[in-house]
DNA sequence: TAGGCCATCTGGTCCT
DNA sequence: AGGACCAGATGGCCTA
């Protein structure tokens, strides 16, 4: 079992609070870190093999196949869409101020810090308001529109699309 | 060592 | 049909 034993080869990458965390390893089933896809099915392959003696004819089903490289697929896409999802994270708690860029913070702590600074920002609008006359610089519209660098609005053309959907 | 946090897998549901 | 999204389960890493 791959399980626990591929620290040196695999993917690692950096978590929210500043630890190194690698990938894959549930299940004792696949491990990105090690295997393609084609390299896990070739090693499923190897696997049932094993079990046919004799060049006793078996036929494996194709659909088994087609099901579980669309699960891997799947798996990919969703380790990607979390990956995305990890690097908004990161992203949030560099906007919010008070917060060193080395401090560990929880997705929890940096959604709540991040809620905090919200209230404290329309807080300090509303004081605004009052002690000018003019409208403030910022207007906010929603659905919010994702402008900048390449890669947010990467990152960010699925929730843009999901926006004006729901919008 | 327990508890918190995280990445990943997985199956279900919804949407395009 | 296929992809996105979601929530539950699981196990690894880290810290008090």
């Amino acid at each position: 079992m791959s399980t626990g034993s591929a620290a040196s080869d695999g993917e690692d990458f950096e978590t929210l609070d500043g630890r190194r965390q690698r990938t894959g390893r549930k299940f004792g089933c696949y491990d990105p870190a090690r295997f393609t896809d084609e390299e896990l099915e070739e090693e499923e392959e190897e696997e049932e093999d094993g079990g046919m003696k004799q060049g006793r004819k078996v036929s494996k089903p194709a659909h088994k196949d087609a099901r579980q490289s669309q699960r891997n697929a799947a798996n990919a896409r969703e380790r990607a869409r979390m990956r995305v999802l990890s690097k908004a994270f990161t992203r949030l708690k560099t906007t919010l101020p008070w917060v060193p860029a080395d401090t560990k913070l929880s997705k929890l702590d940096t959604l709540r810090l991040a809620s905090s600074y919200i209230t404290y920002l329309r807080q300090l609008l509303q004081d605004d308001r009052f002690e000018n006359s003019f409208a403030h610089p910022v207007s906010l519209t929603w659905p919010f529109m994702m402008t900048g660098r390449s890669e947010d609005t990467q990152d960010m053309s699925s929730s843009v699309r999901l926006c004006g959907a729901t919008a």
